[in-house]
DNA sequence: GCTCAGGCCGTAAACGTTAACGAAGGTAAA
DNA sequence: TTTACCTTCGTTAACGTTTACGGCCTGAGC
C-alpha cells in the first residue's frame, strides 16, 4: 500500500514545480499546451487523486445551493428540505450555503426562482421541475454555465441536468398492483387516477400498474384512467362520475397526493367502505383515513430520503467532481395502519432542529456543542 | 458570520500556545488542571468547533474498524459487508481500514473474533452479537477502553455499546399482521415462527404482530408460535406438526431467515396452496418462491442499509466525537412478487465492484471521468 | 540598445491541526 | 552544589493544495 500520489511527485516526475501542476491540472491560464498536456498525462499514468482535506483546508471558498421546490401545501417538500438541511449539516468539513426558493403553485414562479439561482451565482441547484417544458432552456442555460442541477422527485429530460432523485415508478406501481390483487382476492373493477399521462413518472407508475395487474392477476379489469391535471376539484368530479358509471368498483389506486378528494368523492357517493384504496406520499390529512381503514395502504414516497440523496449527489459533483450516479431510484416504503405509527414517530422525532446526542466516552471538547 | 474560532484564538484569548490547548481539549497529558479547564472554558465559550479537514491533513494515522459477522450462509451478511464497504469507500477524505472477522455459526467463534479485534488495537468494532451473554464481558472491557462498538441488525443491551442499527421491529411485525390480515380477509387461523423469545428482536417482533392482529383482525385465531431455534430440521418438524394438528391454518409469519424449511414442510403436507407465507428477508433461493406465489410477501431487512448506517454512526463518532444517534431503526421494505424484480436488479446492480455510472445527457465535461 | 509587454513558470506563504522536540522551572536524591 | 528527573508549556515542522507575487525569457516597438 503505496502513499498516494500527489501534486509533488507529478511536479518532480517532470521537473516542474506544483504551482504549474496545478495549473495545468485546473486549466489555469499561464501554462504552455504542451507542459499542461505531459501533466495531465502524468497524473492518469501516477492515478492522481486530490487530497480534499488538504483543498478545503487551503481555499475558504465555501459552496452555495439553490434549492427551488414547492411551497409546503402538503408536507412533502418540507421534508424534502428537510432531508437536504440534515444531509448538509452533516458535512461538519465546509460551510454549504443553502438558499431556499419556493415558489407557491405549480409551474408558477418556477421560473423567476431558477433564473433567480442564476443570477445569483449559486454553485449548484437542486430543484422540482414542475413543469419540465418551461423550465428547459433555463435549464440548457446552467448545464452551458456548467452549473449542475439536481430533479428531485421528477425528472426533466434532455436538459443537461446532472441527475435526477426519485422513487421508482416501476416498483411503485407494480407493488400497487400486487397489493390491490392480494386485497381484493383477484378479481374485480379497478381505477387509478393520476395528474397527466404526460408526466414521464406518472405515465410509467400507470403502466407499471397495468401491466403487473395484467400479468399476475388477469382476471382484473382495469378501467380507463383518471387525470386531475393537479386540480383538487377536477379530481373530485372525475373520480363522482367514475364512481357513478361503476357502482361495482372494488379498488382505486391513486398515484397523486390529491387522494381526499377521492376520498371524499366516494364518501359522497357512500361507497368509500366497498372500495379499496391505494394512496400515496404521507400527509396529515391522510392520518385518519389510513387509521379508519378507508385507505388500505399508502405508498410513501420518502420526501427525506429524497432530499438527503439529492444533496449527496449534488455535493459529490461539486467536491470531487464526479458524480456516483446519474439516476438514483429508491424503493417507496409501505405504510398501512399497522406500521403507521412508526412513521409518524419518525417523522415527529426527525423533524426536531437538533440532533440526538448523548455522550459517551467522548473527547471533553465535545461536551459543550450540545449542552 | 464572523470567522470560526480556531485553537489559535483560545491560545491567544489565554496566553498559552496552540499546543498547550490542543493538549487540553484532547486529555492530552502535560497540562496542569488549572489550565486545562481554562481552556475547555474558553474554548465553550468562543463556540470552538475543530476543523476536521485539518485535522485529516495533519494526522496521517488512519482509522481501523473490525467488521465481525457471520459468514454468508445466506447472503444477509454480503449485504451487510457491501453496504459498510460502500459507505467507507465514499469517504474519499481519510483512509479507513477495515478488517473483516467472520465466524461459520451463532456463537461459534465470536468470542474470538471480538478478543482478536481488541488485541489488533482497531479504533472500532461493528459487531453481530449472535450470543449477546457470551459477548457481555468482552464488550464491557470495549467499553472500558474507550473503543466504541456499533451492533448490527440485534442488540446488546447494557454492554456499553455505542449504538445498534436495526429494522424497526415493530413496524416489521405490525406490517406483517396487517397485510397477512388484508390478504386472508380478517379471518382465519395464523402462526409465527422465531428462532427464540429469548431474543429480543424476536419477541419485539412477535409481539408487534400478535398486537396488532388482535386489534386489527379481532376475529383471526393466533397459535402458539413455533421457535426453531436457529436450527433447519427443527423448523421443518416443528412447522410439519404444526401443519398437521392445523390442517386449516390460514397464514403465517415466519420471522427468521428458516423460510425454506418451513415452505418445504407445508409443500410436503400438501398445504402450500392453502396457506398465505409472508417470510423475512430476500435470498436467492426464496426467489423462485415469491416467483411462484407460494410467499405472498417478504419483509425485507435491507442489510445493506443496515451496513452502511452502522458505519456511518461509527465513523462519525470516530471523527467528530459524538453520535448522531444511539438507536438507529429502519423501515422494512416490503417485497412482493409485484416489485421483486426491483429488489433484484438493484442488488445485481450494486453488488458490481464499481460504481453504477449511467450517462445520459451528462455535461460534456463529465463524459471523460467515465470514459 | 533599451524598454515594455506578455507568456510561462518557480517560490513561498497561507489554511488549522497534530506531534515531536526541547526549554524552563521545580523537586528530590546524591 | 551538582545531577537527575519530572511537570508544564512553547516552538516548530509537517500534512497537500491554493494562490499571490515575482522572475525569466522572447519578441516587438522605440
Amino acid at each position: 500500500m503505496k502513499r498516494k500520489t500527489k501534486l509533488l511527485d507529478i511536479a518532480e516526475a517532470l521537473g516542474v514545480s506544483t504551482g504549474t501542476v496545478h495549473r495545468a491540472l485546473h486549466n489555469h491560464p499561464g501554462v504552455s499546451p504542451m507542459t499542461k498536456t505531459r501533466v495531465q498525462q502524468m497524473a492518469k499514468t501516477l492515478g492522481y487523486r486530490p487530497n480534499l482535506a488538504a483543498r478545503y483546508l487551503s481555499s475558504k471558498r465555501n459552496l452555495r445551493v439553490s434549492v427551488n421546490t414547492l411551497q409546503g401545501t402538503t408536507s412533502f417538500w418540507d421534508e424534502v428540505r428537510a432531508g437536504i438541511n440534515e444531509e448538509a449539516r452533516a458535512l461538519v468539513m465546509e460551510n454549504v450555503e443553502i438558499e431556499y426558493r419556493t415558489y407557491p403553485r405549480l409551474g408558477e414562479g418556477e421560473e423567476e426562482a431558477f433564473e433567480a439561482a442564476l443570477k445569483a451565482g449559486v454553485d449548484g441547484i437542486i430543484t422540482f421541475p414542475s413543469r419540465p417544458q418551461s423550465l428547459h432552456s433555463w435549464m440548457r442555460r446552467a448545464s452551458r454555465s456548467s452549473i449542475p442541477v439536481v430533479c428531485v422527485a421528477t425528472d426533466a429530460p434532455n436538459t443537461g441536468r446532472l441527475a435526477v432523485v426519485s422513487i421508482d415508478t416501476l416498483a411503485s406501481g407494480s407493488l400497487a398492483a400486487d397489493l390491490m390483487g392480494s386485497f381484493l382476492g383477484g378479481k374485480g373493477k379497478v381505477a387509478v387516477t393520476l395528474s397527466s399521462l404526460a408526466i414521464t413518472e406518472h405515465a410509467e407508475k400507470y403502466k407499471a400498474f397495468a401491466t403487473t395487474l395484467r400479468s399476475l392477476y388477469p382476471k382484473m379489469q382495469l378501467q380507463e384512467s383518471i387525470e386531475d391535471h393537479d386540480v383538487e376539484s377536477e379530481a373530485y368530479q372525475k373520480s363522482s362520475e367514475l364512481f357513478k358509471k361503476n357502482p361495482d368498483l372494488a379498488g382505486i389506486y391513486v398515484t397523486t397526493e390529491a387522494s381526499i378528494p377521492v376520498l371524499n368523492a366516494a364518501r359522497d357517493a357512500h361507497l368509500l367502505d366497498k372500495i379499496t384504496f391505494i394512496t400515496t406520499d404521507l400527509f396529515p390529512a391522510l392520518v385518519p383515513e389510513i387509521r379508519s381503514r378507508a385507505v388500505a395502504a399508502t405508498i410513501y414516497q420518502r420526501p427525506r430520503t429524497q432530499g438527503r440523496m439529492a444533496f449527496r449527489v449534488l455535493h459529490e459533483f461539486l467536491v470531487e467532481g464526479e458524480c456516483p450516479s446519474f439516476q438514483v431510484t429508491l424503493a417507496p416504503h409501505l405504510v398501512m395502519r399497522g406500521n403507521l405509527d412508526f412513521f409518524l414517530q419518525r417523522q415527529s422525532l426527525e423533524s426536531r432542529p437538533q440532533r440526538a446526542v448523548r455522550l459517551q466516552s467522548a473527547s471533553p471538547e465535545l461536551v459543550e456543542y450540545f449542552g
